[in-house]
Order: C-alpha cells, then structure tokens, then sequence
RNA sequence: GCUGCUGUAGCUCAGAGGUAGAGCACUCCCUUGGUAAGGGAGAGGUCGAGAGUUCAAUUCUCUCCAGCAGCACCA
C-alpha cells in the first residue's frame, strides 16, 4: 500500500497508509483524543473523521474546543438529527435541505399540515431521545443512479431534484445517523452523542420557497440555534430579549417617536418627538453636505412616466411605483404619471439645464428626496423598510479622471458621519463587474480601479464581491456593526456609465467637444427612516443629548418651585436646550419614573433648598446618584454636550 | 406577493353563541410629597371591515384590510 505524509499543527510530520482516516490517525495519537475528536481540517478542508487520505497533507485535529468546527457540526448534525425526529413523528413528511446558519440552522419540510408551535416541543423531546441514543454516524459514497434510485423508492422526490441539480456526475456522500438516511456534503460528528442536547433550541416555523424561488412551492421551515453549551444558548437567548426591548417600534410608541396606520401601510406619521430627531439629523447631514461641497437642490414629486420611460425605471419597475393617473375633463388621453420612486433622473435634469462645462465638474448635487416605491406588503417592516421614505441622496457627476478622487472624498464624509453618529467602525464591500453588464470593458478597468485605489486610502480590508455589481457600475456597500452586534447595510456608491447616455447629459470639455459625464449615486444614511430606525435601537432610544428629542425637564418638588422651575426652563431654552417644565402635582418619585422612562437625558429636580440656593439637582438618565448643581454653571455645560459633533469646539 | 399566526379601551392583555373586563394611561377631587408608581372617584369600546349561518355573532364560516415571523423582493 502506498504510503504518505501527514504533517501536524506542530510541524511534524509522519507517515501513513494512504487511504487512513482521520479517525484512525487521531486513535493513534490516543484514546481520549479518538473520543473527543470531532472532526479534521486536511489541507484546509473541513474533514470528517471518516473520509480516507489519499496523499500526503497537513492535518489537524479538532475536538470541541475548536469554536468554529465544533458549532458548524454542531448546528449541522442538529439540523440531521431534527428532520430524522420529524420523520420519526410524521413519516409522510418530505425532507429537502437543512444547512448551518449563523447562530443555528433549519431544515425545510414538506408537509400538507401546518407545524405547530406545539409541534416544535415535540420535535425537541425527539431530538434530546435521539442525542441521548448516542447513535453512530455512518458515511457512503454512493453513485448517482444508485443514490437516484433509492430516493425514488423512498418517495424523497426533492433528493432526486436536489441531485439531479448537481453538476457533473461526481458519485454522492450519503449520511446515516443511525437508521435515519440523508444525502449530505458533510463532515458530521461522529456520533449524535456528540450535540449537546441542552444547548439548543427550535424557534420558529415559517414559510420558505423550495430552492428559493418564489414561483416553486412553499415549505415549512423549521429554525433553530444551537451553541457548545447551555451558558451559549441563554446570552444568546438574551441577547435576543435584549434586541426585543431595542424593537424601534416598541421604542417609537413609548417615546412618542412616531405613529403607522393601517390607512397609509409602509409610510409614516412622525410625531413632535421623532420629527424632532429626524430634523435635528437632516441638519447635521445638510452641515455635512456644504462643508463636503455638494448644491442641494429639490425635485418634483409627480413626475410623468415619460421620463421614468427614459430612465429606464419604468420598464423594470412599473409594478413597484406609486402610478398617479389625472384624468382632466379635456384632456386628449390620461396623464400618467408617478410618485418619484428614487432621485436620479430629476436630478440629470436639473444638470441638463444649461450647458456644462468641464470647469464645473465635478458637480455634487444633492437632495433630501422623498421617494415612494410600492414595496411587496411582506417586506413592510417599521421603519426599516417603508413605502414612503427620504433618502440622503447624492450625485455626483464627474469626469472618468475624477472618480477616484471623489471616491476617495466620499469615503472621508462617510466615515466622519458615521462616528459621530455613534458607529466606530464600518465594513466595505466592493462588487465589480456582472456578466451581463453596460459599457466597454475599458470604463470598467477605469472604474474598478479608480474605486479600489480610492478604498485602498483608507484600509486594505475590504470584502470583495466578484460579479455583483450593478449593470450600469461597480459599486461600494457600507455596512455597520451596533451595539449589539447586528450588521446594517447603509451607505451605498455606485458608479455609472448608462443614465447619463439615456437621459444625455454632456459637458463641453477642453477640447471644446461634448462628452457624457459619469453619474456616481451616492447615500450615507441610506434613508432617514431607516437610519432613525437603526439609531434607536443602537442607543435603545437613549440618543446623546444633541440627537434627544426631549433634553431636559426641569421637575418641581413642592409647588413652591413652580416660578423657579420656569425660570430655569425658560433660561435653558434660551441657550438652545430642548427643555420642559413639570409642575404637575405628583410626588417627584412619579416624575422620576415616568420621564426616565421617557428617556429624557437629564431630569432637574427642584425644591425649597433649590429656590433658595438657585441650583438643581441633576438626574442623568440611567444614573442612580444625583448631583446639586448651581443652575448657571449648569446650562453652559448642558449647552455645550448638547452642540451637534460637526459644531464642537476643538 | 407567498406560508403560518394575530387583530377586544390610548398601551399591555383577559374573555365568552345571549347587557364587554383588568392593569397602566386619561379627567376630576384629596394629598406639597426629596429621586423609578400616594389615595379616591369618573370617563372611555360599531370587539379591524364586509358578507353568511343563527331566534341571537365581537365569538362560528367566508372574503377583504392591517400587523407579526419567515421566504421571495429591495432601482
């Protein structure tokens, strides 16, 4: 038999039978190692303990500790072990597929039945018998008519789709664990003993397309998280309790943010509170903007379909816009027109009033554009995803020479909004050219490098995403972790060579002829409504002081203070706070309450000691102890936090 | 849009084929109280909308609307 090389993590290497297993390899290492393996990286694969080595390779040993193999197996083995308790209760129901997902996974059934949430108990009861049985892992490749064949018999008719769907005609790695059968990639743990049966948990059931394609039938899937022990299993548990009690709608009633209603589904109603929010940050990004260099310009709302026909956005998009249809009693024929479902083409039109120079480029143009896209009614979600929304829009029409530069100084503007809205760091993700794409090969090496140069300035970490650029450019993402670990896709820069050709925007250059400008869309915040919605549940609606609707109210203890407390009210107000008087006859406990409650950022409590002395004292939100401070010390210090970042001194 | 679930007072929720319930919030009265709910009284509902079954529907059935979870979609 011939012979090959392992090398271990420690750089040793010895030799082997070709075709041993890692199982084997690790059973040679020693007894509690063979035990407690799960699995083996060769040659930076993922391995399972049983497939064979057939050359020479490095090798490594993973058991539980290793977190990243151990929770694949984990989640993966879990997914196995639950679709074969769903069959061991419901042996009529079809299994299809069930991978790793972060935190968990889920496995789609189809079942003619709905499953219950008292189905998933259950489901969960089977599962913990099954990991209990310690039953083997067992794999085979198999042919694919075989494997064809036995899935037929079986009457599994998604496995025989499934591996029709497979290229080529590799043979097929079939699972056992136990009696319970599946085609699988693998690796898996080497026996279900090896989950640790109180470390995971069904959550949810939920419909899901067969292959994801929303023409196919409609599965139920199952979900669920599984961790390497129970401590995993309860943060996480709580950290989901913890993103429950951020939900921006639940904060949005209870502050008094905002309001939705079932007559205007997906869009808005901002109350005193949240409009405040929302105009003291479109403030911000409108400082922002002209210390960037951008115009701002406005745009109209009703815009008739020609120009969405020109554009483009009504061939692809009709059935998404909002289509407004005048029909005036002498009229040859109906307008059609339609609520402005994004910025762009208003805002070539406003470049394409008068002739361009080169000298005026580039050109920042920008608009707080209120937009309308009928969106799906599944996919209306608060204030995440709207029907009627603003955007902090921008284009920038520049010269091919010029996107690098301003690719560059966007990056600037972006990441300087972002930390001072309270996000430290961001993620890039760069898609370059689709297949099916416009413009010459030689505009996108252009692009492309100018956009990676430009990303380069700032870091060399950046996901790269090959092919998934827009038809008309390649294009940057923006993402952002908050404070509890949740990623946000925000800011978006794309370039692009196509609108400015159909809708024929040109600028005389030097040499005195016309050419196309390239048009680069451009957003920070994405829309203000979804950004508001991702701050409150950043801070859990405790915004820094600039950004609180409500600053400051100043308490009265006995009704005695009352005068003082609007004296100091109106002395507050008068230095730019956002500030309020309670005079209401409650006992200060009450008042304490209910305005920590309402995430008011300082509550000032005054009383006899206060009038006499003319001091407060101060109450910061979340903040047990509190503090007397003279009231005309105080304001300039409250009126200083409370100065917007992009207006502090120093 | 699709699958499943939900819709009762401003909010959170209970309820049952036959005058609709609680807590908080609200209004009024008493209380002037020192840092997370002082006491009392009162007002408040076309039980999401429409149709059907029934002597009788908020309750059962159907259709629609909206919300929630996920999927699909997201210029």
């Amino acid at each position: 038999m011939a012979q090959i090389s392992l090398t271990f993590p420690d750089g040793n290497a010895k030799p082997f039978d070709a075709g041993i297993t890692a199982a084997e390899v690790a059973a040679g290492i020693s007894n509690s190692l063979s035990k407690k393996a799960i699995s083996a990286t060769v040659n930076g694969a993922h391995w399972d303990l049983q497939w064979p080595i057939e050359e020479d390779a490095s090798i490594a040993i993973h058991t539980l500790k290793d977190d990243a193999q151990a929770l694949e197996l984990i989640r993966h083995d879990c997914a196995h072990i639950m679709a074969r308790a769903v069959q061991a209760i419901w042996p009529d129901v079809k299994v299809t597929i069930g991978p790793v997902i972060e935190h968990g996974f889920y496995y789609d059934f189809d079942r003619a039945e709905p499953f219950t949430p008292e189905d998933l108990g259950q489901i969960e009861a089977k599962m913990k018998e099954i990991i209990n049985a310690r039953d083997g892992v067992r794999t085979e490749v198999w042919a694919r008519d075989r494997a064809i064949a036995h899935y037929e018999a079986n009457n599994e008719p998604y496995k025989v789709e499934l591996i029709e769907a497979i290229p080529g005609d590799e043979p097929l790695r079939m699972y056992w664990h136990g009696d319970w059968q599946d085609l699988c990639r693998g690796p898996h743990l080497q026996h279900t003993g090896q989950v640790p049966a109180d470390a995971f948990k069904l959550m949810s059931v939920a419909g899901a397309y067969w292959r994801g394609d929303s023409s196919r039938s409609m599965l139920q899937r199952i979900y669920g998280v599984a961790f390497k022990n129970r401590d995993d299993l309860r943060k996480h548990l709580n950290m989901l309790e913890e993103a429950a009690k951020r939900d921006h709608r639940k904060l949005g009633r209870e502050m008094n943010l905002f309001h939705m209603q079932e007559e205007a589904p997906g869009q808005v109603f901002w109350h005193p509170n949240g409009w405040t929010v929302y105009t003291t940050l479109q403030d911000y990004m409108r400082r922002r903007q002209r210390q960037f260099g951008y115009v701002e310009v406005n745009t109209p709302q009703v815009v008739d379909r020609k120009l969405w026909e020109a554009s483009g956005h009504w061939e692809k998009y009709q059935e998404n816009m909002f289509i407004v249809e005048v029909d005036e009693e002498h009229a040859r024929e109906k307008a059609i027109n339609a609520l402005k479902p994004m910025n762009c083409p208003c805002h070539v039109q406003v470049y394409n009033q008068g002739l361009k120079s080169y000298r005026d480029l580039p050109l920042r143009m920008a608009e707080f554009g209120a937009c309308n896209r009928y969106e799906p009614s599944g996919a209306l979600h608060g204030l995440m995803r709207v029907r009627g929304f603003t955007q902090d829009d921008a284009h920038i029409f520049c010269t091919e020479d010029q996107i690098q530069a301003e690719t560059a100084l966007f990056l600037k503007m972006l990441s300087s909004v972002y930390e001072d809205l309270g996000f430290e760091s961001f993620d890039i993700k760069f898609s370059t050219r689709p297949e099916v794409r416009a413009g010459s090969d030689e505009v996108w090496d252009k692009a492309e490098a100018a956009l990676e140069a430009a990303i380069r300035t700032v870091t060399d970490e950046f996901e790269l995403d090959p092919g998934e650029g827009a038809f008309y450019g390649p294009k940057l993402d923006f993402k952002l972790t908050d404070a509890i670990g949740r990623e946000w896709q925000l800011g978006t820069f794309q370039a692009d060579f196509v609108l400015p050709e159909r809708l024929d925007a040109t600028y005389v250059g030097e040499d005195g002829a016309k050419h196309r400008p390239v048009m680069l869309h451009r957003a920070i915040l994405g829309s203000f409504e979804r950004f508001l919605g991702i701050l409150i549940e950043n801070f859990a609606g405790r915004f820094p002081l600039w950004l609180a609707p409500r600053q400051v109210v100043v308490a009265s203890i006995v009704s005695e203070a009352d005068g003082y407390v609007q004296e100091a009210v109106a002395a507050l107000t008068a230095a730019g706070l956002r500030a309020e008087a309670d005079i209401r006859n409650e006992k200060i406990n009450y008042k304490v309450r209910e305005h920590s409650l309402g995430k008011v950022p300082y509550i000032l409590a005054v009383g006899r000691k206060e009038v006499e002395d003319r001091t407060v004292t101060v109450r910061k939100l979340g903040e047990k102890q509190t503090q007397v401070v003279n009231l005309d010390q105080l304001i300039p210090e409250l009126a200083k936090e409370a100065t917007p970042p992009d207006q502090q001194a120093g």
